[in-house]
Parts: C-alpha cells; structure tokens; sequence
DNA sequence: TGTACATCAGTGAACGCGCGTTCACTGATGTAC
DNA sequence: TGTACATCAGTGAACGCGCGTTCACTGATGTAC
C-alpha cells in the first residue's frame, strides 16, 4: 500500500489532521488491550471489549488491525520497546558516578518496576503466552536478549577482572532473580513471603555478584 | 451428601468397583486438563476439550465437577501437592549425607524439575491464573509458603550461625531465583541465553548464600 | 433365587451467550483543477 | 469558487462457531430381603 502511494502523483494525499487521529486512534486501542491484558488476564481479552474500552465499534477497531492477533503483537512490542528505553534512560541517569553507582541506580529502577503490579502483571501474561505463541516468544527472546547484554556490559564495567564468560553467567542468574523476585513483590503480592530487608541482602548479593573473583 | 450417607443405615452403598471406577474418571480428567493447560494454556482451556481428551461426553464430566472452576482448582490443589511431595522426597533420599549435601541434593532436584517443559508451562499458567483468580492465589501462597520454610530449615541446618531472619531473607532470594530460572532452562526455552556451565555458578552462589556470613 | 431398590455412571439434545471477523454502506476530510 | 474525486474513518447488521451448563432420560452395578 505504502509502496503504491510513493508511486502514485502526490494528489488526494490524506490531510495531517488525519494521519494524527489514525495515530490516536490506534494508540487508543493498545491501551484498552494492554489495560485489559493486565486487569484481566489474556483468557479475558476479547476483540469486543478493547473495542468496547477505546469506545469504538467492533467495525472500526478491525479497520485498524486486521486481527485480534495484530493488536496482541503491537501491544507486546509497544510494552517491551518501552521497557526497555526506561531502563536504558535510567543508566544513563546515572552518568555521573561511577560504574557502581550505575549498576546500583539500574538496579533501583528495575525494583521499582516490580513495585508496579501493572509490569509484574504484563510480565506474568507474557510468561504464559510465549509458551504457546512462535511471535510472542520471538520477541521476549529479543527483549531478554537486549537486557542481558546489557547486564554483562554493567558487571563488566564495575570489574573487568570477572572476564566475560563468567559475567554472561552471573548477569543470567541476577536477571533470573530479577524476575523471579516479580512473584513476590508486586504491590498486592499473589505469593505472601516476609520480605522486610529483603532489598539490602539483594544489594549485598549484587555487589558480591559484580565484585567476587573466587 | 456424605454426612447423609453416613446416617443412612448400611444399605445400598456403592460397591468397591463402583467407586474405584469414579476415582479413576476423576483422575482422568485432571490428567487431561493438566495436559491442555500445560500444552495449549488456560486459554484455550474448555470443559468441552477436557471431556474429549477423558474420553467423555460433556454432561459426564460435568457430573465430577459441577463447573470448569472446580476442575481448574481440583488440578492445581493436585499438581502442587505432588510437587510438595517430591520435593520432600528428594530431601529424605539425602538422609546420609551432611546438612550441606541435603543442599545440594535440593538443589539438583528443583534444577531436574526445571527441565521438564511440562513443569515450567504448568507454573507460567498458574503465575498469570493466580493474578486474576484469588481462589488460584490462595493455593500459590501456600504452595511458596511451604516451599520457602523448607530452604529455610535447609540453610540453618547448613550454617546455624546465619541466623533466622537472614536465612529467610536468602531462601526467599534463591527460591525466587529458581523461579525466574524456569524462563531460561526449560527444554525448549522460550527465551535463549547462553547458559553453558551455568549450574557451576548456581552452586557456587548458593554456597554462598548458606555459608557466608558478612 | 428373584425382585425391588438405591446409587453411580453416562447420554444426547438443547439453551443462551460472547466471540472474531466480514461486508456493504455512509460520512468526513482534504486535494486537484 | 465549485465540483469531482480519493482517501480515511466509522457503522450496523450479520455469519458461523465453540463455549459452559442444564436436564430428562437410560443403563450399569450391586445390595437387601
């Protein structure tokens, strides 16, 4: 379609207005689906409710996207490419000290995330879909991918001594943590356990992660 | 029901036959549920296909369980009790070694566990369940409630100068890091990080968390 | 031994519902000439 | 300035489907007497 339009002679082309609202509108539809996602789960999420929750037709959305299919992927990849520019953001936030200091100021962002029990939630929905779904799958391994890396080019920074292939493993066991912490963290926790303090012991562990040679 | 049954004299009562039969049914739709949920998710999880899958009509299995909610919980109540079960195994079948080699038996058992696909789906469902199904979450708090107070008793049995709150603060990071764990070691991850050797640095880290003390 | 009876197990048809998607159609916007 | 036109956006009705559950009914099993 693009590709005839680029061929076509620049007439009848859509106003601006117009292209802005198309934006809108679809931005509208992926926070209905993502805010359904989180609330209800996925075995909730119908066409006809993000329809419903964007205050839309049935109709319309499917002029947007195709398939109930099209909108899950373009949420998924909204939510992760977000998820990811936040992290980066808040590393670079952390300029001005030290590679420590960074790794330490990465880590209080990622705890912070799991505070919210919208991300925990996205996340665990995520789990359970890649299971089932080649598209979804391919994309956590791309997300999962992106942050490891950027975890070992941390671990690597406070202390070039660990060498790369030990800092590739400890940076898998820190984000396996990381997200199994998930589980129980979120404001109202499904999984009770005591968890006072439990942030300084996960601050020594990191420390002892990025700074033990044995 | 059975309160009736039991003040109704001896007549009448259902032959042994009988009731092994009704037992057997039981357990053959939770098989089949539990391999639906496992293998296509809760999703796509119906009473209609748990019955084909037990080789049932509908109406019959919807007279062992009144509703596709008592099947789910039925699944999950069994599921984690043998999850339990082997998991206490595995620690008595390490009955002559030292505290520390009852560790590391625990540890190979849980790591085993992981690279059973089956296993990791059954628990991405239930993590995502449990959001959205409070019944779901109840039966998780318990499950990781048990689960967590045995690492605790196996630290302290390791390293009594840990001390409670400490080795509670530590189980609760190793258990959530086994958890987040499942995403990278099923046997056909959905996520790909390179994991060579990485079960040495797992033992050694949880050297660590049960010997060391700051 | 036979018959009445209670319980367990299973059947088949039917119900009303929400679902994902299609489609012919109408309206809004804005350009070209 | 007006009209033809192309594109974007939105509507409303309809489709066929699988779902969870109900229900009247039949058959199987085994006991009581």
């Amino acid at each position: 379609m693009s590709v005839a339009a680029a061929q076509r002679p620049n007439r009848h082309r859509p106003g601006t207005a117009v292209l802005a609202k198309g934006r809108e509108r679809r931005e509208a539809i992926l926070d209905a689906a993502t805010a359904i996602l989180v609330h209800d789960g996925y075995a909730h999420l119908s066409t006809r409710k993000i329809a419903a929750r964007a205050a839309m037709r049935p109709g319309n959305l499917q002029y947007y996207y195709r398939s109930k299919q099209d909108v899950v992927r373009a949420v998924l990849e909204r939510y992760l490419e977000r998820a990811v520019e936040s992290v980066e953001a808040r590393i670079a936030a952390a300029d001005d000290g030290t590679p420590t200091s960074r790794l330490h100021s990465a880590l209080d962002g990622v705890l912070a995330d799991q505070t919210s029990t919208e991300s925990c939630r996205f996340f665990w929905e995520l789990w359970a879909l890649a299971a089932h779904d080649a598209a979804v799958a391919d994309a956590m391994r791309e997300f999962y991918s992106r942050y490891w890396r950027r975890v070992v080019a941390l671990l690597l920074a406070t202390n070039p001594d660990l060498g790369r292939p030990r800092a590739e493993r400890r940076a898998a066991l820190l984000i396996a943590m990381f997200e199994g912490l998930t589980l129980f963290r979120s404001r109202r926790p499904p999984y009770a356990l005591p968890l006072p303090a439990l942030e300084k012991e996960l601050c020594a562990l990191v420390e002892h992660l990025a700074l033990e040679v044995p």
